[in-house]
DNA sequence: AATCTATATGCGAAAGAATCTCATTTTTAT
DNA sequence: ATAAAAATGAGATTCTTTCGCATATAGATT
């Protein structure tokens, strides 16, 4: 199932691509990043170099089986690309990442850059604040 | 009238600060990154470290004199806040930053925190394509 | 199944952005 | 004019990401 999406992405099926592509599908955080998912691996038992994971991310990216995005704080954070395109919520306080989608936005962003005569080939929407936790709330 | 800005914010007046505040007003580049304003000062004979551009921007960033933005592609960029909020647009061609703002975008975003018990501190949102120029347009 | 070629990997080195350290200089208050 | 506090410059340092190259592996070919 994993190796016919490499396949099909015209990546050669290796075992550090299983591994990541796997642990991407498995893990409950969405987002994460190269070094994290470089630790995951290396907890697993799996000696996958932090460069090949880097490659592969980036081959992924490429391939759109995954996203990369700039949250702040210096590392970049990817997600398994399961179609939806979505917005992310950004919590200073914990890190928790909510995605959401609005039908509005959307249709204003192609608007005003209809405005514009500019072509959008990708758009970054993030809002960064406090959650819902109480720990966070508090400023 | 640039010192009394300085003052004002509770930052002593250096040389250093008063020339990056007249260079970030006087330039028609909004926006531009710490090297850039270091080069461009260089060029004007002012022998200011990039260590020291840096924090002053980091300062008058915190002072609420310029505001910061993660651009794709490695440095911030920095930009005089002159009131308003804004949005961006990039040209991934030839770097050309437009700004906008959309009423009801924003209102958007208030209600999609609002409705996710979510604090929204700041945002960010760039749509990145191919702007208006020809050379640009035919991808 | 054995071999071959292209491609992928791992490691350390390197690049790029931003920050830090610390000795020296400059501001501002006295 | 002087002293104390804060700012600067230069280089070292950190952190993230990429690169280079020798070795290993995948997939095609026999």
């Amino acid at each position: 199932m994993e190796t016919a999406d490499l396949k099909k992405a015209g990546l050669k099926v290796t075992l550090p691509r299983m591994k990541i592509l796997e642990l991407l599908e498995a893990t409950q955080e969405r987002h994460q990043s190269a070094e994290d998912i470089y630790k995951a691996l290396l907890e697993a038992g799996e000696e996958i170099g932090l460069a090949t994971v880097y490659r592969v991310l980036t081959q992924f990216e490429g391939a759109g089986l995954v996203n990369r995005h700039h949250f702040e704080g210096g590392q970049a954070v990817f997600e398994l690309n399961q179609g939806g395109h979505h917005d992310h919520m950004v919590c200073l306080k914990c890190g928790k990442v909510t995605e959401f989608m609005d039908e509005i936005i959307e249709d204003r962003q192609n608007k005003i850059a209809a405005e514009h005569n500019f072509v959008i080939t990708e758009h970054s929407m993030i809002l960064y604040g406090h959650c819902t936790d109480p720990e966070c709330q508090n400023h």
